[in-house]
DNA sequence: CGCCCTGATTGACAAATATCAACTCGACCG
DNA sequence: CGGTCGAGTTGATATTTGTCAATCAGGGCG
């Protein structure tokens, strides 16, 4: 577990806050093992052994029921993630599953649970993290329930957009089935939303995507800032605490 | 300040384990204010100033985008809600109202902070709370994106018979375009789940539903413990902290 | 090169869901 | 008592989305 990635780890706002000798304790006991494409790492319904960390590779986060499967997000490195299950120490609701070769550092829960007990800026830490994956939970629902399919893959285009520089053109990172899966549609549906695109200036090559006219195609996205906009995660500050750090 | 109620408020599981002090200190700056139905109590967009805690009455909490509306939750008593926003100090993703007369606890989110930087049983608490509000958001996810507006609406009807007794007669609590809202279809569309429901031996008299083929009515509904199941909040035990209360 | 496999696309069709309009039924109110 | 209003329902229809099948395109590999 000695490893120059344990650095970027550290430097997780999860674990920025932790005093040294804390985040020693915690990793003391973790793994940091690496998956082959495709590896099921956790399964919905199981009990929560880890807190995992994609260190390296992309996970999906997916979810299945009533025989049909959804994706309910793509975790890239380096990020924390099921920390509510884990926390919780309650059933897990997703499945997760390694995309590309993938290395993934795994706290055991009791571990997670100590530091949450006795150190209070840890705790702090996962409070905000459980508030971020909160609210990216609820504008994942409104996107779904507010939206049409076209406009879900609308707005996704252009947050890709504003992501990878505005420059007009968007290299999708996902196969289109998981695009398709993430929006909520059928992978067929997907083909057939971008052809309805065309018309806003949306020409598709393959994974390259071009935005000809931004312009409209934000008039049809009518992006909101509280569903696409960024997600922070403001340290919570406060004039009248004076924070312990020994 | 000075209720009956606010036992009730100490009783709840983010508060409970709070020090009598701090709980003072923490409610000593709130208000407790009643509300007529209808009322607006926060509007997505704004920046929290409050915790709130519904003590009586009835809230909706739903979220508004693209020109459409739809219900997240309904929030009981005794309950707190946009926890979230609240802890991180970003702007409402919801907006709440209440649906009848209703009175709310408001905490400043000063308190609020200062509480979670300083108690550390009251930050677990709210951890906790967090990772069940996350929990219950992924539910809803799955439910919206698993699930079609039927077995959406036998899911409900069998969660509420379960909830009122299992006695093959479920009574509505809410406004049939409400449950509409909640389960994301249009209010002409429940009333005709409910006509594709007859046939699973649902039959509806106004807010009064019987149920009198409970087990044609699960086969449809394929209910999954990971969506409908009841929500926990286990306590984090660990055997090496030795938990400080006072 | 030619083969196969997988993902993507297209077409035809079916099912689900939304929309618009009309109508019913009670509750409330003057 | 009659009128009005809002919620719910129903019908007709449009739109959206899913399903099934066929085809296409590209990558890896013998």
């Amino acid at each position: 577990m000695r490893s120059e990635k344990l650095a970027l780890v550290r430097e997780l706002p999860l674990f920025a806050a932790m005093t040294p000798g804390g985040f020693e304790a915690l990793v003391a006991g973790a793994y940091l093992q690496q998956f082959p494409a495709g590896t099921v790492l956790i399964e919905e319904g199981e009990r929560p052994d880890f807190l995992h960390v994609a260190v390296e590779g992309t996970v999906e986060l997916y979810a299945t029921g009533a025989g049909r499967h959804t994706t309910i997000g793509v975790v890239e490195p380096v990020t924390s993630f099921i920390t509510a299950a884990a926390v919780q120490d309650e059933p897990y609701l997703m499945s997760a599953r390694a995309m590309v070769p993938s290395r993934i550092l795994m706290i055991p829960v009791e571990g997670l649970h100590h530091a949450i007990a006795t150190d209070p800026a840890f705790a702090r830490a996962i409070v905000l993290e459980l508030a971020r994956g909160f609210r990216v939970m609820v504008r994942s629902l409104k996107n779904q329930k507010l939206r049409t399919a076209v406009e879900r893959l609308a707005n996704y285009l252009l947050v890709e957009h504003e992501r990878q520089g505005g420059t007009g053109a968007v290299v999708l990172g996902l196969e289109k089935r998981t695009i398709a899966s993430l929006l909520g549609i059928a992978p067929e549906n997907l083909s057939r939303a971008f052809n309805t695109l065309k018309a806003y200036g949306v020409v598709v090559d393959g994974a390259r995507i071009a935005l000809n006219d931004p312009a409209a195609l934000t008039a049809l996205a009518k992006p909101d800032p509280l569903i696409d906009g960024p997600v922070d995660i403001p340290a919570i500050v406060d004039a009248r605490s004076e924070v312990s750090h020994g």
